[in-house]
DNA sequence: GAGGCGTGGGT
DNA sequence: TACCCAAGCCT
């Protein structure tokens, strides 16, 4: 979509922009030319940000914080300097480090996509949206933040951020997800006309430093003098959004098969999928009406003991309950088809995520 | 376009 | 405790 950088001298029909409203973008500009968080992946003030750069923080920080985010960063900088060296990463490795930042999805196309720059690009990444968008995980809020960050083009990378803010500064009552498409056309009537990068990333600052979904400090805001939200005296109602389903809980059994030599029985999981092509220990489907037969999912026959013992986690639209079943094996057992034998000493090497580090506990 | 897709921290 | 939340993408 294109919008005019000012609806006041360039009006649009799309959607009605409040007469009274007047969020100065050169007073956000201000606000972040003195406030800019310092972070790993940003430039130096005045600096053009690498693309490369901003490409993997971006995807990182897909529904991830910046804690979170910072360790891998720096891992995967070290390890990968360039587009160039990732694209010629083994894809086991890339999962491997991305272990335990979970939606693995997106460690697969940040791979995927390293080697579409090289081999569609020359190894650099395009400055427009539109090529940007068609790389694997690229989606809109990715390639509008490439090509404004990194190459300051007139881009609005709307984010959670960019809609808490928005939903505050116009009081849309309109409910997320729903809301999307209106809250993206009025966040493009407030780009600056130059600083484009700079705007985008005051956006994320405002929304994760003062215009926060609890609590916001709107006394330090630049915008509290326009903010809709504020003047109702209840900006933390907004964005507003409708109730999520609840989530279910699926059981299942891990089946901890622990060699003499120490090693661990572990599979890959299916390329596609939850958790795809990580690293586990077998165990039976995971439903909600629980394991059933468990002894027929067993990987390999053996004296199995149940232990009193249930691993925990949650996951982002069910709850899993894994009981654990031990057993122990001579040291020259064979794997069965599609599974391996991992001693702890090569865990590191393999990609398990959270949840198996969970279920990893148990082998003492 | 609504749901699948992780994880850890906060309240 | 049981939610909610975080710089979304894909199908």
């Amino acid at each position: 979509m294109v919008a005019a950088a000012n609806p006041a001298r360039h009006p649009t029909h799309a959607v009605p922009v409040p007469a009274a409203a007047s969020h100065d973008p050169q007073a956000l500009l201000d606000w972040y030319d003195r406030h800019r968080r310092r972070l790993p992946w940003r430039a130096e003030p005045g600096q053009t940000a690498d693309p490369y750069h901003v490409f993997l923080s971006e995807i990182m920080l897909q529904q991830t914080t910046v804690v979170t985010v910072a360790p891998y960063y720096a891992d995967f900088l070290a390890r990968w300097p360039d587009v160039a060296a990732l694209a010629r990463a083994r894809l086991e490795e890339v999962l491997s480090r991305w272990a335990g930042l979970g939606y693995y999805a997106r460690a697969r196309n940040l791979h995927a996509c390293a080697r579409a720059v090289v081999e569609r690009h020359d190894g650099r990444f395009p400055a427009e949206e539109a090529a940007l968008r068609a790389l694997p995980g690229i989606g809109p809020y990715t390639a509008a933040a490439i090509a404004s960050i990194a190459f300051d083009r007139r881009a609005a990378p709307v984010d959670g951020n960019w809609e808490r803010v928005v939903a505050r500064l116009f009081a849309v009552e309109e409910a997320l997800p729903k809301a999307r498409a209106k809250l993206r056309a009025l966040a493009l009537t407030l780009l600056p006309d130059a600083r484009f990068g700079d705007f985008a990333q005051a956006m994320m600052d405002l929304g994760a430093t003062l215009c926060t979904p609890r609590k916001p400090a709107c006394a330090l805001c630049p915008w509290r003098e326009s903010c809709a939200a504020r003047a109702d005296g209840a900006p933390e109602r907004y964005p507003v959004k409708t109730a999520k389903a609840a989530r279910p809980t699926r059981r299942g059994i891990a089946f901890l098969a622990l060699r003499a030599d120490g090693a661990v029985l572990v599979r890959s999981r299916p390329e596609k999928g939850l958790l795809g092509g990580m690293s586990e220990v077998p165990s039976t489907p995971w439903e909600v009406d629980g394991p059933g037969h468990v002894a027929a999912h067993a990987p390999l026959q053996a004296d199995w003991k149940a232990l009193n013992a249930t691993v925990t986690h949650a996951f982002s639209h069910f709850a899993l309950e894994l009981g654990i079943w031990r057993a122990r094996l001579p040291a020259k057992m064979a794997a069965p088809a599609g599974h391996r034998w991992v001693r702890p000493a090569q865990f590191e090497a393999e990609a398990f995520p959270s949840v198996m580090v969970k279920v990893l506990e148990y082998i003492d």
